[in-house]
DNA sequence: GAGATTAGTATCGCTTCGAAACTATCCTCT
DNA sequence: AGAGGATAGTTTCGAAGCGATACTAATCTC
């Protein structure tokens, strides 16, 4: 019972956060795509990704990043190494118009939580992630923190890059690790009350 | 920094569980105003209700109603208390069809965490709510058992109705204590840390 | 009882959306 | 090497959502 409640609770916190149309002349699937450009990391910043990161196909994803592009929010650029690919990157005007997102309430809503319970909190909502995601087929987007394929140099060897991706098999900066990923697998438990995650993917 | 994870898992999780269009041939709206009929109390039964829970106008909610009614999901009846109002129903087909839809995945998946963590997790969205719905105004829609409204007769007095709402001066029954309703205001400070709720709407 | 407010509907143009068809590039397997 | 298949991305189509606006009917306020 509490679980349906929590179930409902995110859906409308989500509904209202996000589905405010036309704030700056954007719609909610416009915003969805500055926020995601914004945050994904060099292998995500693709229209195949936004679109598995926003529930959708990659018809719609196409069309929506036309029209970003067009209004000047993101710029098109093809990738070096597979020539199919494309790489869109943010505009300064877009870094600038997302300081108005209504999605900042939501941020401040999170924030005016008990600092004590934001981790916990950020956990849980990471393994339900994991969790429809596993039962869907779908990537669960998550960063480098917790990702299977982090290769962390503990004891740094003082070599240029601590950290590196064991699935792209390239090296990561340190800015880097906190931008979301389109291959992230959940790796390390997390510590949630010292329990181990329930179902597992495979 | 992790409130801005919460932000954004909120709304990636909202919006890769009920995004999803097309099952059983309803679209998302649709599904939404499935499930808000099945949670809304007799109070908020109205297509104005759902227009503000859905956060839409009021002109788009009754699109949204008329195509579930025409598809034999709602029945329509007027009010008699106020002859503009109108009151929509769950017609049995859409309690059958209820059971299939693609929110259930993210009620087991709240189900998956550990149960001691539930508890605070619903507190603290349900917080979140209340902050994101008194930043922009809007009703926050929360259940008898936190609102502000509720008057129970805690020493039942063996009279016929233990608890009433103060607000629409009716007498509530046992189980409509759990239905969503739109007068919802945030009462008791709902032990979270034993903290009391930051910024109080007024 | 006049004027303002509220509940609900209808219509208009635009965007999103999924599906399907299409091109270009890359990969795999023999 | 080269054929077949998979993948990245785009385009087009029709249906629905969406906000805005204008509208009717009922209710409330003073």
């Amino acid at each position: 019972m509490d679980s349906r409640t929590i179930a409902e609770l995110i859906l409308h916190l989500g509904r209202i956060a996000s589905g405010e149309a036309l704030v700056e002349g954007l719609t909610p699937a416009q915003w969805a795509g500055l926020r995601y450009f914004a945050r994904a990391n060099r292998f995500s910043r693709t229209p195949s990704a936004f679109a598995a990161f926003h529930g959708t196909t990659r018809g719609t994803a196409s069309q929506t990043i036309k029209n970003l592009e067009t209004q000047g929010y993101l710029t098109r650029m093809r990738s070096e190494a597979d020539r199919r690919s494309v790489r869109l990157v943010l505009t300064d005007k877009a870094r600038g118009i997302l300081v108005n997102d209504l999605f900042e309430t939501l941020v401040r809503a999170a924030d005016a939580l008990p600092p004590g319970v934001r981790g916990h909190f950020a956990n849980a909502l990471q393994r339900m992630l994991g969790q429809v995601a596993w039962e869907r087929g779908k990537p669960p987007f998550g960063t480098c923190a917790s990702c299977t394929h982090l290769e962390g140099d503990d004891c740094s060897q003082e070599g240029r890059a601590p950290y590196a991706c064991g699935f792209a098999s390239e090296p990561l900066l340190l800015e880097e690790l906190d931008e979301v990923c389109i291959n992230f697998v959940q790796g390390k438990p997390m510590t949630v009350k010292g329990s181990v995650t329930g179902a597992a993917p495979r």
